[in-house]
This record gives C-alpha cells, sequence and structure tokens, in this order.
DNA sequence: CGGCCGATCCACT
DNA sequence: GTGGATCGGCCGA
C-alpha cells in the first residue's frame, strides 16, 4: 500500500475527495502502536459556502484555523464535549474544505481497538460512527494539525495517515445520501455529501 | 463573564 | 424511540 500524497489532498472537488477516500485505508500510530482500518463513511464539508461547515462563512476561530491549512493536515475537534471527530483537510492552504471520516472496517490492530472500546469483539456498532473510530483508533482532539501526509513518523508520540490499498471500488458499491446532524444548516443539509461503502451490489 | 449548544453515543423504556 | 452525559467553543452583553 502507498501513502496518500500532498496531491490527493490538494484538489478543488471537496466532495470527490470524500468519494474516493471510501476503501482507503486509515492508520494510527501510538507509542508505536498501530491501528487502523478500511474507510467505509464520510462526508464532505465545503468551507465557506457551506452552512453545515464550521467554515461557513469564512469564519476563522483558534479551532477552526486548522481548516484553512494546506490539504493532508488532520483537523480534530471535541464534539458534545465526550467525542472527538477526525477530518481530513483538502484543498490548498485558505480553503477551508475538510472531509469527516464517519466509520472504518477494522484490519490492524484489533486487539488495541477492542481494549480502548472496552468491547470483547467486533460485532455491530464496533467503528461505524465518528466518535467511535477516534475512540478505537486512539485519537485526541488535542492531536489536530497533525499532518496526514508524514507516513509513520511519530511526532510527540502520534502519527496518522492515510494509505491507498490500490484496490477500485465500483461506483455502484457507493451509497450517497445526505449528512448526519445537520438539520441546523438549512437547505445545505439536503446535499448529497455522504457516502457509504456496500460490500455488494 | 454567563449561557447556550453541538458533524454523538449509550443506557434505558 | 428517547433523553441524559459532558465540556470546549462561540456569541452576546
Amino acid at each position: 500500500m502507498a501513502i496518500l500524497k500532498r496531491s490527493f489532498y490538494l484538489k478543488e472537488d471537496v466532495v470527490g475527495i470524500a468519494r474516493d477516500l471510501i476503501g482507503k485505508h486509515l492508520f494510527s500510530s501510538a507509542g508505536g502502536i498501530i491501528t487502523g482500518g478500511m474507510i467505509t463513511e464520510t462526508e464532505a464539508y465545503a468551507g465557506v459556502t457551506d452552512r453545515a461547515s464550521h467554515a461557513f462563512g469564512g469564519r476563522r476561530t483558534a479551532r477552526t484555523e486548522v481548516m484553512y491549512s494546506v490539504g493532508g493536515t488532520a483537523y480534530i475537534y471535541l464534539c458534545y464535549g465526550v467525542h472527538s471527530l477526525f477530518n481530513v483537510v483538502t484543498n490548498i492552504e485558505g480553503i477551508p474544505h475538510a472531509v469527516l471520516i464517519r466509520a472504518i472496517s477494522p484490519t490492524k490492530g484489533l486487539p488495541e481497538m477492542l481494549q480502548r472500546t472496552g468491547k470483547a469483539a467486533p460485532g455491530k456498532g464496533f467503528t461505524d460512527g465518528p466518535g467511535k473510530v477516534t475512540k478505537a483508533l486512539g485519537i485526541h482532539f488535542s492531536e489536530t494539525g497533525l499532518d496526514l501526509t508524514a507516513g509513520a513518523k511519530e511526532r510527540d508520540g502520534r502519527s496518522i495517515w492515510i494509505e491507498d490499498p490500490g484496490t477500485v471500488i465500483p461506483a455502484s458499491a457507493i451509497e450517497v445520501s445526505t449528512r448526519i446532524g445537520v438539520q441546523y444548516a438549512g437547505e445545505d443539509a439536503l446535499l448529497p455529501y455522504r457516502f457509504l461503502y456496500r460490500g455488494k451490489k
């Protein structure tokens, strides 16, 4: 597998990147322990014109500043005071596009993921939500701003990266729908910006 | 500085 | 199906 290069993240079509991230593999290294899995659910957040985005209207705050970083940067924030949500920043520096990783299918480091989540076995509902993905991978919102293109090179004992297994996911295996939990976004809540991997079809 | 709220999850009915 | 947890960020005063 090859680590996704900067060029993958620099494209301006954030919705296309969200779709292309389905089937890629997300990895996390913490203190030498590597965990990861295939990305099976994503959502695109289209920056200043998207009411559901934290950067809507060009808002810049200490938290959202990371969204304006160069594509290939991790934007991780705390949601509901409990969950760290992991996003991939896309597009060139200055354009706050991002893709939320909502679910993965575990492929590496399963024992560690079970330990972190307090589960006995990876049944349904194991890593099928954005808060559960970060918990299983040991990702914390304090790690926002990490460079996703640095590979397994650790910074402060942590690193996060995405690899391309080279497998082609047919369009028929990807389901498109509206985003979750963004009712407040008005008509933007109706945009088809959510992608789910469906094994067969 | 005070108050409200969230790109969620889980326990409980 | 529903409501509570839980706390940083954001906004208004």
